[in-house]
DNA sequence: TGTACATCAGTGAACGCGCGTTCACTGATGTAC
DNA sequence: TGTACATCAGTGAACGCGCGTTCACTGATGTAC
């Protein structure tokens, strides 16, 4: 690689960071391109040799930091032995929700509404990661599945064709087994882990009480045990 | 009241609905002054006979909409006789979902970042709402106290101290009964109900299945039944 | 190795935009006598 | 009932701000011969 490509590569990961920690110090809107410009001692012209407009700049943000979190719980997912599904379960939620509270404003530049005026591309990079995401969360769901169904009465039916086709092309590739209600379980799951976790993100939790982590536990020890799994 | 004060009622009532109104089409950062004034026939300074600065505006929208969503969950709670607490839960669930969906920028208003550079005050009428919400959760959760003490173990041990002294105080006096991890449950009770709306409301639901109402109905059925109540 | 040309990151100035807020003012509405 | 004064909602113009984006340009880096 030539002196100017490595320069390429440094400045526009440079721009990212900076962009990220903008963002980390005056909320999702800080994030302007003349404030980069400005931390980087360049002019806001230069930042369209890198991105073609802001919009691609976030969605680019959207997909790195998206993709740290799902890097986050899949490894310490994987840390845990896969004759432990509930241990794997709990280990995903624990990464995911010290990530968010290590990287609160990734966290909405995710999972809230990130920036005035930006709309993410149908089939950008966040989406990527979030389709990551739910295969790791399906994946988690699938080895405690057999658990699951000894003791599930399901209340509604669900058929393949209510869910996303891709994500159900996944599922039936790596978990034959697993019905439609899997998915929808997986959903459920990720609804559970997300809500206390959105919450004390945005504030609602910290007024009430001192220790969301203990009120987290719980939530996700009763979720593994309402699966089947003693953990 | 004089003419002149009925008209003051009315156009402050007017600017409001027009925020939210703006807010309904454009996003939380349509909400300008000067977008309100505009649509008002008015010029932008004429709000500010109404409203200091525009933080005052989005402060008194926020407690108003709150309200508005906490009047439309107790009212479907006490459309259920209190023989039936599992119903009252499933019933206020079911009530802030539809509200949410009914009034997505609304819910955004309140748990997302609503408006970029809004701080809200410490003791707001958002945060009364809150407390009146938290109430009202504490309420079902004592209702269900009997049941789910007949079955639960809990993994942590709760204090009253490690919760806000105002829902503390408003909890023992109401619900003389209930202990400190009660408080706890109604938190995660709470976030059972917020994490699967959040996802939705946010978009991150409908891309992956066309039933988000079943799933979320599942869930509410599930928790309803974790807490050892039939419905 | 040296020269002539091509590339292209970054400059600096400018564009038009909408914003929150201030301020001296006007004129209709309300009040006291 | 009529007059003199006080109130105060709304005007219209201006302020300074930061923003995304464009564009002709400069000058260092890279490449072909």
């Amino acid at each position: 690689m030539s002196r100017r490509n490595r320069l390429r590569v440094q400045t526009s990961a440079e721009i990212k960071e900076i962009a990220i920690r903008l963002m980390a110090d005056g909320g999702p809107d800080a994030i302007s391109l003349r404030a980069i410009a400005r931390e980087m001692g360049m002019t806001a012209g230069a930042i369209y040799s890198y991105f073609a407009t802001r919009n691609d700049l976030i969605t680019t943000l959207i997909g790195d930091v998206y993709t740290s979190a799902v890097d986050a719980a899949e490894a310490a997912r994987d840390a845990v032995p896969d004759t432990d599904p509930g241990g794997r379960i709990l280990a995903w939620a624990q990464a995911m929700r010290e990530w968010a509270l290590a990287n609160p404003e990734g966290f909405r530049l995710i999972y809230g509404d990130p920036v005035p005026g930006y709309h993410p591309p149908a089939d950008g990079p966040g989406r990527q990661a979030e389709v990551r995401a739910c295969s790791g969360l399906v994946g988690l769901v699938a080895a405690a599945w057999p658990a699951v169904q000894a003791h599930r009465s399901d209340k509604s039916a669900y058929d393949w064709a209510d869910f996303d086709p891709g994500l159900v092309a996944h599922t039936q590739q790596d978990f034959p087994d697993l019905p439609p209600a899997g998915i929808a379980l997986t959903l459920r799951v990720w609804g559970r882990m997300h809500g206390l976790m959105a919450l004390e993100i945005y504030g609602h939790l910290g007024t009430l009480t001192h220790d969301p982590a203990a009120v987290y536990r719980d939530e996700m020890h009763d979720l593994v045990a309402s699966l089947g799994l003693m953990s």
